[in-house]
DNA sequence: AGCCCGATGTTGACGACGTCATCATTGTTG
DNA sequence: CAACAATGATGACGTCGTCAACATCGGGCT
């Protein structure tokens, strides 16, 4: 361990590391990102997030007045990469079974590895200013279904009525099933596996043809 | 201090309370179902318990090794009160839709009124010695639901399959669409209005038939 | 250029919290 | 009645989130 700008040999110099971080707000996140995946939302403190980016304990207060702000912020992104994963996993070409099969997938294998984030990106903390963000999220997101929804509509391979409401019942039915799965009360595997034979059901019903 | 053992005339010495509390186990679950409820989980502690309670900031931990016990003990308690209140709901003579209908409605009621306690149910972090009862509890629960099902496949009135697998979906949609409503996204009145239309949904499949 | 200011980081403090060790007060039981 | 276990009280410790005051940087203005 040296010192000083070049080579030192003084043991208890860290770093001379610049007086300014560069980039801590994604330093922060990232570090949140990985300690929620590790350690649970309970084990998040700013001041250890400090510690690991190596800067004081108040320095995350210059890029989030809160605590609560960095969780927003967390969710916030956590919808983004959501969205694209559903989005690159939606094939409109496929015929609709397959297609929400598809989707179903991805989206079960994004809350699986993502439990704590997508209990985060569900909670009902956020204050009506980060809610706008939010919301919009909120809709990109379930966009990606609505669109399979009503398109198979259109071609009248699902039956009539209010598509948001078909698309809650099958919305729900996927947020149930991850929220069993991310709880731990549904081994991961099965839940997985067992995706097509659910879509299959919610596609044909419980009541025998 | 002093105040006399008896009657006391000192203003301010409040009550001259009995050193034991009597009960504190209980007022301090009541106490904190009352918090939780009113201000959510974060909101929740052990001190502020105590106070409320008008005992010392250290009484609780002589019933509650841990703050996560006392939440554990929340949420044993929250399963019993929902157990009951599914059984309560699920009247057997009830053709197959309406039963269910009904167990929904019980469900999601339940689930809108308790939000934040059902959120504590969910939570995966019971740790192995809590995890049996708590296992227990959940099957007890789960059992209204795959009653039902198991009912109505041995009618005929619904489809073959393992039921453990068509009691998943149910739940899982119940799950999901109470997760909606409990998370904001969801009017709870709306959740509630489109119960029956959502169990036909579930029943008949969103195939035209 | 040189100054200045806003953005970012540091330091120190404050109050609240959970938990523990130690001591005090009970009611009960042998 | 004496010892004991259960329950409460007190005080201490370390951690946390947040704030105010100060330090250091870089980029823009004249």
């Amino acid at each position: 361990m040296m010192t000083s700008s070049t080579s030192g040999y003084d043991v208890r110099m860290p770093e001379s590391r610049p007086y300014h971080h560069g980039d801590l707000r994604s330093t922060l996140l990232a570090g949140a990102e990985r300690t929620l995946r590790e350690k649970g939302v309970g084990a998040l403190s700013l001041r250890e997030l400090a510690r690991e980016a190596g800067v004081s304990h108040a320095a995350p207060g210059r890029h989030f007045k809160d605590k609560q702000a960095l969780l927003n912020a967390l969710a916030l992104a956590g919808y983004d990469r959501l969205g694209q994963a559903l989005e690159g996993a939606d094939d409109p070409a496929l015929p609709l079974e397959q297609r929400l099969t598809g989707l179903a997938r991805a989206y079960l294998a994004f809350a699986i590895d993502n439990a704590e984030l997508l209990e985060l990106m569900y909670a009902r903390k956020h204050e009506p200013d980060a809610s706008e963000q939010m919301a919009a999220a909120v809709d990109r997101t379930v966009g990606s279904l609505e669109r399979v929804i009503a398109d198979a509509q259109k071609r009248g391979e699902i039956v009539a009525g209010d598509p948001q409401h078909l698309t809650l019942l099958t919305g729900a039915t996927l947020q149930g099933i991850a929220s069993f799965a991310a709880g731990g009360m549904l081994a991961p595997g099965t839940a997985l596996d067992g995706i097509d034979e659910l879509v299959h059901l919610l596609l044909h019903g419980l009541k025998p043809r």
